[in-house]
Order: structure tokens, then sequence, then C-alpha cells
DNA sequence: GACTATACCTAGTCTAGAAAGGTATTCTAT
DNA sequence: ATAGAATACCTTTCTAGACTAGGTATAGTC
């Protein structure tokens, strides 16, 4: 605790981005669904994941809204905008390249 | 500008302990050589570097001393302390895992 | 009726990267 | 000689964003 985050920072957006792409989803199933594909080595706190929705519906990469889920539960449905689905494709293509820079430095001599 | 960093955030820390495994480098020369070893792709601001520097002075991992460049020039050199390399191998085996867990949510149909 | 899991939210804290300013020196080219 | 580029360092201020720690509410199960 206090050491290193939970997630590298900046990334949280690129995988809700994500996580959306299929279809949309609640926040909660959200952060389900990350933790379910990375197999339970990322948890998203849902102190950083609410507000990250929040920041994203501003920029206007979702919309959202209120609906009920299976199990009849009140929640808020997040999906895609067309400039979300752009910005997704342009997030993972900088990141892909940032992480080749990245471990260039790393395993250099 | 604005929208995309220059350096993934949380990622500097190790880049600078690795420029440093070798041996002892000045501040200048570490943002030299992971801006060569990345092929021109990272660029360390030196606002971003001597705070930086500075934090893992305080933190134990380097440790720096001042002398004189092949140029002639004034400068201050750090070198990785038991400690920093310790981080170092910490850092960089957080970070693949890392990476592995955002690659498995990014990739997973 | 208690408990667990689901579902949402906010206020406040902290880290660290970036922008924008600054100083000083060495060497080269005109 | 002097102008400029490259080298080398530094600090202050801003900002984004992830985390902590609190909170509310409801559905279903034991």
């Amino acid at each position: 605790m206090g050491d290193s985050p939970d997630l590298l920072p900046g990334t949280l957006y690129m995988m809700i981005l994500r996580s959306l792409n299929p279809g949309p989803l609640h926040g909660y199933a959200i952060a389900k669904r990350i933790r379910e594909w990375s197999k339970g080595d990322l948890q998203i706190e849902d102190g950083s994941l609410y507000p990250a929705l929040n920041r994203m519906l501003l920029k206007g990469w979702l919309k959202a809204e209120w609906g009920v889920t299976d199990n009849n539960r009140r929640a808020r449905f997040y999906r895609l905008t067309a400039a979300g689905r752009k910005r997704l494709e342009a997030e993972s293509s900088a990141f892909n390249k940032m992480i080749r820079a990245i471990q260039l430095v790393m395993r250099t001599s």
C-alpha cells in the first residue's frame, strides 16, 4: 500500500473504452469485465472508475442512460460514441507504440 | 500538447534506473540515452527529469556527485545504490506483469 | 432480520509529469 | 570579437488522474 498504484496511470480510459467495444455495460460490470479479462490481475477501484466515467462523458467519448440490469437493479449503462470508438483506436495504437519504445529502453544493452 | 503525454506515467523511474544500470551518468546524458535507446520516441523533458532524480535521491535509489564530463563541463553524476538496483528489478517485473494484464484486456474478444 | 453482493456517488489527498521560466559554460562559425 | 548552438542544471506552478475513505440504497439469500 502506498507504493505502486493498482493501475498504470493513463491506461484506464483505454481499458474502459475497450470493455465497451462489444456493447453497452454499466459501471460495475465494466470493472468486473476488466477484472475477469485480466484474470484478476487488474482491479479497478470504484473511486477511480466513476470519476473516470464522468470525465469520459464530458469528453464525449461515452453516452449514458439509466436502466435495469438482469438482476433487476437500477444501473447506469454506458456506450461508446463515434468519438469514443475513434479514441479507442488512437489510444491503443499510441499505447502499443509507447510500450515498444519502453521495451527498447528496457532491453537495450 | 494537451492530449497524450510524452511518457507513460509511472515508467520514468524505471527507465532512469535502467539507464544507470551499466554505470553512472549525469542527468543530461540520462535523457539522451533514453532518447537514443528508444530511437527518438521517448523524449524526457528536463522539467520532469530533474525533479524525478531528486525524488529518487531522497528514496535512496541513487547517489549523486559532482564531476566533469568528457566535454569539460561541470555535471552531476548519478549512480545506482543497492536499493536502486533492487528497485529496478522490482519495477521491471511489476511492469511486465502489468503490461501482460493490460494486453489480455485489450486483446480479449 | 442480518448479511452479502450489487450498484452508485463524492470529497479530499497525493504523486508525478509538463510547461515555462531561469542561469551558466564550452565550443564553433562567422 | 561575438553570436549562436549545444550542453548542463534548476525551480515554480499547473494539472490530471488514481487512491482512500467515506457515504447511500436495494435485491436476494440464509
